[in-house]
DNA sequence: GACGACATGTAGAGACGCTACATGTAGGCG
DNA sequence: CGCCTACATGTAGCGTCTCTACATGTCGTC
């Protein structure tokens, strides 16, 4: 999967896994990598940084915790970032529909 | 529709509008309005430097001709070209598939 | 003769995911 | 004890691609 393909769709991706409850960092990598089978396998230079993203733009609210020694910066999401999420999922309906209405081959 | 979400995908919905018939590019960007519902609606500044980009890729060849007295620069697609845009439709599933099942709500 | 549709193109900006690097803890194995 | 892997967070800089804005020119019509 090419890499530019992700651009604007990794912020749902990723308000969606905290959509239930709230995980930190290194979780939210794993969450991505499991629930996308094995396919999404992100960089740390490319989470975090969408993390802190996410969080300055009102979407993620974030915690500092320590667990067995490791400090974990925990996010949850906030109510904007539900309204976000929820017009994310709506934007993808759209956008698929776009492109398999486009992409689809025309025997025509 | 985010302007950043078609990063990555426009390239095979361009090969797929010329996969029946070469086209200009005016004419390819109303075959895209068309197909997609009125919703892609590419500016001038996206679309002419896309095809140049294939073209010097190997995937588009163009020729030009003069229809009613206007320059037009034909475009078809290449072997290597069909080649993309099968591999292009594989892509898109597979991505499909990535972003649906991190999307998908759990009610668990 | 002015305007909208047709037709192609370039320059520069902005966004964001990537690579590479930096730092530190905990636990297992030889 | 020393090394390595997994856990955990973060920054700097690069590259790519789409966008806005601008530039140029033809044709038909009002």
């Amino acid at each position: 999967m090419k890499a530019d393909a992700l651009r604007g769709h990794l912020d749902p991706m990723i308000l969606a896994v905290v959509e239930q409850e709230p995980l930190h960092g290194y979780a939210i990598m794993e969450a991505l990598l499991e629930r996308s089978g094995g396919e999404l396998d992100l960089p740390t230079g490319t989470l975090y940084p969408a993390l802190r993203r996410l969080e300055r733009a009102g979407y993620l609210a974030s915690e500092w915790s320590t667990v067995g020694g490791r400090k974990r910066r925990t996010y949850q999401l906030t109510s904007a970032g539900q309204k976000m999420l929820a017009a994310g999922r709506g934007d993808w309906e759209t956008f698929r529909t776009v492109i398999e209405g486009v992409l689809k081959p025309r025997t025509t």
